[in-house]
DNA sequence: CTCAATCCCGACCGTTAAGGTCTGGATTGT
DNA sequence: ACAATCCAGACCTTAACGGTCGGGATTGAG
């Protein structure tokens, strides 16, 4: 439950490679091209996934123009954007669809229990409250940060929360 | 996606619905007991959800420890402990079993692709930040809070958040 | 100009889990 | 003894997820 899709999963590690890709900003020229076009195929083969699936799911983030195609011997995708301008709220949101913790919370706000559904509004909250979370992740933040000495059990618990209801 | 089921949906309502069948705590005594106790097919009603399906949902809750059964005439379900000691957390998690936001993220930590999913740190303490705010939620809080004017559109966006990544 | 490497798109399919139902049995108050 | 309730498990249906396939449209390279 409460499960992100593997698209969601392999649209975010794509969107890392591409971000890697283009090096540590070559600080020369920080306006340089955001990133090296990158085919499907190889990402798809550096993380061993389903290359026709990763196909269309960088598809899907092409159409939302998180990144840009290009067709062509040497074609591929780039990122549209530097990585620190795009957040994993909207990678999520373009391959998975809106973001709805209850079946509550519909486009149109109503649900199907419309009255008799009184837990709606705290839930909402919630909703919101995990869209802002995952908005304050860009891309940039998820390279480098994987360099935990595997056996030392990275002590997880800083993830400093506030809420107000 | 990112989507709570719609059993513990039905769970947390059936909670706050005991939790408002106690009364809004007599004052006199704050340690008489939790609540009064409701059938299954009662509470269902209240809110027109499927009479079994409810059932046995709360049979799973009784058996997490949330909430005290009791057969026979006039038996049903009661709140083990008092509103404001019982978390949406730990609701949910009875209900769907654990929260793992990333199919990376199981419960050896491990994830099929181990090493080439470079993404799992990062969305481990998203995982965490999420964890957290649910279990600042008890059933307490989601009583009385639906006093929402139909029509004024409750500006929702005041959640704080804060994560360290 | 032709060819190969790409991206693009829609159809298809198997598996799984969610949502819900049914049936039979075990408690317990009246 | 009986009815109301909880308990447990098998069962079914549907939809979404994960993945595959095949055909078509670009575009750079030789």
């Amino acid at each position: 439950m409460l499960r992100l899709t593997k698209k969601a999963d392999y649209g975010l590690m794509a969107l890392k490679y591409l971000a890697e890709q283009a090096g540590p900003v070559p600080a020369a020229e920080p306006d340089a091209h955001v990133s090296l076009a990158q085919s499907a195929k190889d990402i798809a083969e550096a993380y061993h996934i389903p290359p026709q699936l990763l196909a269309k799911i960088l598809q899907t983030l092409a159409k939302a123009g998180i990144l840009v195609s290009h067709a062509g011997t040497n074609g591929g995708y780039a990122l549209a954007r530097p990585a620190s301008q795009i957040t994993a709220f909207e990678v999520i949101r373009a391959i998975d669809g809106p973001l709805f913790i209850t079946s509550c919370i519909t486009i149109h706000g109503a649900c199907d229990l419309t009255s008799h559904c009184t837990i709606k509004e705290p839930l909402r909250k919630v909703n919101d409250s995990i869209k802002d979370l995952l908005s304050g992740i860009r891309i940039s933040d998820l390279i480098e940060t994987s360099e935990s000495r595997p056996g030392t059990e990275t002590a997880v618990g800083g993830g400093l929360i506030s809420i107000a209801l």
